[in-house]
DNA sequence: CTTGAAATCCGGTCGGA
DNA sequence: TCCGACCGGATTTCAAG
């Protein structure tokens, strides 16, 4: 699907406070409110727009970020799948390089990181995960 | 700041999709439209909810991670505030471990992804890079 | 939590590229 | 045919009580 440069400055419009109300967007971009309505439903039917989400970060609660190692024959999708599937990850990436993905799990405490990173290693297809817990995060 | 049950089970709604309108999180969460607008914005004002934000993918756009190693006497916070800078990156995460910080970057391209990290390593205290290019995302 | 007014949302329709 | 502007009625938002 062609994007428009309205297109990618309504996405980074959004990207910015996604709850902006149409009619304001629409004055930005110089266009109706009901092209900006358009467009959006556009981008999400196109899967551009994965998900309109929230950022938050709780006091008692800890972020980590695992790296995971696979081996053939298991196809790395079917693995992010399972992993996927486990509560608490809030993210898979597949990656190129030395690791196959990358999780990041929201936990409430290092027992429950240890848990995931137990879960993970049960997965068919995982050898060996890296683990770094998250000090701060900026957006 | 306290958070009760309704708090977290109200992140939770938001996460999954963040333009649900009040009346109707009242109604899941069994209060008023006005209390949950009140919630809202006081774990807004709280810095709990960071950003209200959507996650997109472009077609043409190759998102990568880079791990960064830095060195004293640099704080990290001083190098993670001067990447923040960068346009592109969505995201920094100062890290135990190895690494000391995590960068989740937006490029149009290889060669934009090899000038965010010659920017990075150009910033006083990094030392070493490795990137990982994003070969699919699953949320 | 309730109320009422203002703002926003949303489907339908029309006109031009 | 596709896109954007316009027009209502329904819904939601928001501040005051």
């Amino acid at each position: 699907m062609p994007l428009d440069d309205l297109d990618l400055k309504l996405l980074k419009l959004l990207k910015e406070n996604a709850r902006t109300p149409y009619s304001k967007l629409a004055k930005e971009l110089g266009i109706s409110e009901s092209a900006v309505r358009k467009r959006i439903s556009r981008l999400i039917k196109s899967g551009i727009i994965k998900k309109i989400t929230i950022e938050y970060e709780l006091i008692n609660e800890i972020k980590a970020i695992i790296l995971v190692k696979t081996q053939p024959p298991v196809p790395v999708p079917e693995v992010s799948k399972n992993i996927l599937k486990i509560p608490g990850v809030e993210i898979v990436y597949e990656l190129t390089g030395e690791y196959d993905i990358l999780v990041i799990v929201r936990a409430s405490g290092i027992e429950m990181i240890n848990k995931f990173i137990d879960e993970i290693r049960s997965i068919p297809g995982v050898t060996s995960t890296y683990t770094m817990v998250v000090l701060r995060t900026w957006i």
